[in-house]
DNA sequence: ATATGTGAAAGTTTTCACAGCA
DNA sequence: TGCTGTGAAAACTTTCACATAT
């Protein structure tokens, strides 16, 4: 579903108006029927006989997956996974803005990292609820992961994006999505070793 | 199916012997017929009346993988997600070693990263061809992944892990895997906004 | 003419339920 | 008794095929 957004918004750069199920399909590498099956999901956005309208398909993809808004995030773990991610140009452009950056680390603490203070992470609780978060990102080692989790959870955050390589647990109301590099390798070791 | 080693390797740790279907189900979150299914297809692992070994069902599931050996790795760009690779421990344990880092930044070319000295880019095919090169990590910034996808194809490279938040385009005898942080971001707006 | 939207068919995955074995 | 392995059922996803709209 991400992959429509990336495209549509390459054909948007490339002042491309309309497109047909059956050229984006080729693009998003899926079948075309697939591509009408979802777009007709939320509403009539095509135009029988001549395609989708780029612009105004994004949008309505924007707003059905709830990025039509700005999401406010924090980060907890400024190592050099954390600093990608507040460099990361494509997250604030979508819309997920990193608003603040905690680390344990007391030679970190203070130090500016792409325009953010790096904060104590005992001050995440006071801090994160001056402003409304949405979201927390976990850039932490595995080991401080849980204890990050339990700051957020502490702060009333119910979405963690936890990139630390080991699991958390959470209250029930807490929804957490993992990204586990070693995964995208293990699948790539399979795919190989299965021609 | 990576969940499941995480969460044996856990048990393995923790001096677990045995794990019921159901256990494990809990732990990572899914259905115990599920686990069953997965773990039967590749030969009848558990016991009856018991449960699976740990140990041995952990080497099973391995073998099966394709992570019973060692995966020879490189990658391309050193910027902070490159060096977070770099040093990412669990990689190197899970066999994935990265033999050598390549940058096309002259300030970076010599510097010495989590044991590696960073190498033009220039050089990869030279350099790769010395070893039999198995996986190519993308972290560069999105405009320059097509050219370092394209060295790695030059190089003979058949698996390539694109971190960069960009497609690219490869020859059909090569796998991409799409490591997309956006995309997570996207997944946790969506669940938020329908509760 | 051309390309969407969609019901029906095919394929896949998940879950159930219980026989079978320690 | 307790827990696996598995066929059958249910749920979900993908693809096809064509009526329908511009």
């Amino acid at each position: 579903m991400g992959v429509y957004i990336q495209v549509l918004e390459g054909l948007l750069l490339q002042e491309q108006q309309v497109i047909s199920s059956e050229k984006l399909a080729e693009q998003c590498e899926v079948n075309p029927s697939q591509i009408r099956k979802d777009l007709a999901y939320f509403g009539e956005f095509g135009v029988r006989g001549v395609g989708y309208y780029v612009s105004d398909l994004l949008k309505a993809i924007k707003y059905f997956l709830g990025i039509d808004r700005n999401w406010n995030c924090i980060l907890v773990g400024v190592g050099n996974l954390g600093r990608a991610l507040l460099r990361h140009q494509q997250l604030a452009q979508k819309g997920f803005q990193i608003q603040m950056a905690f680390d344990c680390d007391p030679f970190k603490i203070g130090e500016r990292v792409a325009g953010h203070e790096v904060i104590c992470t005992r001050r995440l609780k006071e801090k994160a609820q001056q402003m409304q978060i949405d979201i927390g990102l976990i850039s932490t080692p595995p080991e401080r992961a849980q204890r990050a989790a339990n700051h957020m959870m502490q702060a009333g955050i119910k979405g963690i994006v936890n990139f630390a390589p080991t699991r958390i647990n959470v209250s029930q109301d807490v929804i957490v999505d993992y990204v586990d590099f070693s995964n995208h390798l293990i699948s790539m070791a399979f795919r190989l070793s299965h021609p």
